[in-house]
DNA sequence: CAATTGATGTAAGACCGTCTTACATCCGCC
DNA sequence: GGCGGATGTAAGACGGTCTTACATCAATTG
């Protein structure tokens, strides 16, 4: 596709590259429509051919971010093998990993109020994310003698906030951020090991 | 102070509540300086004597959002009485209530990127709220024989991470949350349960 | 093989918010 | 009683959002 041409040919694949990348520059307030414009070429108006507003382009970015987020952590668990705590661990650090290198999209996903019930695409993709969670959380439980076995829906929300609350706070290089006298990594790592140990699965003997 | 002479009289104060006012309202972003000076009745160039910028005025609301923050955890920690468990449980519901309750404030001390290393102020008070949570993880790990003790610091981070993960992601009802099975307050108090049992400390038994 | 038609981009402009500069008013203090 | 600093206003440059009217292109279709 010449780029001389008038229509610029994929514009919104670009937009979203563009969004991206200025997101990741000047954080996911400093983002506008017009700069997106100007990154990919074309008038101001231009992006109104392919979004509604602003807000409808961060959301398709969520939304594509939380499916990129799905299938990272569906490859970290993968089925579980070689153990479920081996997985699970695996799990974790792929979550902050994915916070500190995707840091545009994680912001899309979480840090720009987009509403949820306006945007039922972006709640299922959400919905998905939070299922690669429960699943794990399910094979952990399936450990336990079912007399002891806690709601894997709670555990996975457990877990998730606790990824989510170290990612926000420690998670990134960020000036916004604090620093720790430890890595944010291992202490996800410990906080979910001491979790695991309360639910009484200590050191991965089942 | 008269609402008809030429000066406002206590412009500042009152530039900080419709900032308060206006994000509660519109969320984080949806707050501009020219709407806060048109809810003070003035001109919009009036804040400029107060604030050297918006961003100026967003980080002293989150610097008195984390010296009230302080406060109401102390206070719900109350120097662990009756015992530092009891205590505890408060901090967590305090927690979650005053991101429910002072949603502006939470906002503007979690949610708007306001950078720490150019605010020493606002750094300083995020410690002394931290210094809350470590003062009672310190009374609980004392609980403990020293050999299966951890690090107070690395507990109360792993408090504030899920409790902030929890308030985020779940806690107030905003459109952006997603829904739950439960309430936000019981999902926390399980996890901090766990959590604790997982350190040794099981319902409560020294 | 045009001619039409819908999709895509441009031009222009209304409106709003940010922030600056120059000026007006007021209060406290000597 | 008037000086000076503090506080507010007026006006305007600049940029972002979004709309409306128009231009261009590409693909279908007769």
């Amino acid at each position: 596709m010449s780029r001389r041409s008038y229509h610029h040919g994929n514009l919104k694949e670009a937009l979203i590259r563009a969004a991206l990348d200025l997101i990741a520059q000047h954080g996911p307030a400093g983002f506008t429509f017009a700069e997106a414009a100007r990154t990919a070429g074309v008038s101001p108006a231009a992006p109104y051919r392919h979004f509604r507003d602003r807000d409808e382009l961060m959301a398709d970015v969520a939304r594509r971010g939380f499916a990129r987020f799905e299938a990272v952590l569906e490859l970290a668990w993968s089925q579980g093998r070689p153990d479920p705590f081996t997985a699970f661990e695996r799990i974790g650090r792929a979550y902050l990993a994915f916070a500190r290198d995707e840091s545009a999209y994680y912001s899309a996903m979480f840090e720009t109020g987009v509403p949820l019930d306006v945007n039922p695409d972006l709640a299922a993709a959400g919905d998905r994310t939070l299922a690669v969670l429960k699943q794990a959380a399910e094979a952990i439980c399936a450990r336990l003698p079912p007399e002891r076995r806690p709601p894997p829906l709670m555990m996975a929300l457990h877990v998730w906030s606790l990824s989510h609350g170290v990612a926000s706070l420690f998670g990134r290089g960020d000036a916004a951020r604090r620093k720790l006298p430890m890595a944010a990594e291992d202490l996800l790592e410990a906080g979910v090991l001491v979790y695991l140990q309360g639910l009484g699965l200590g050191a991965r003997t089942p």
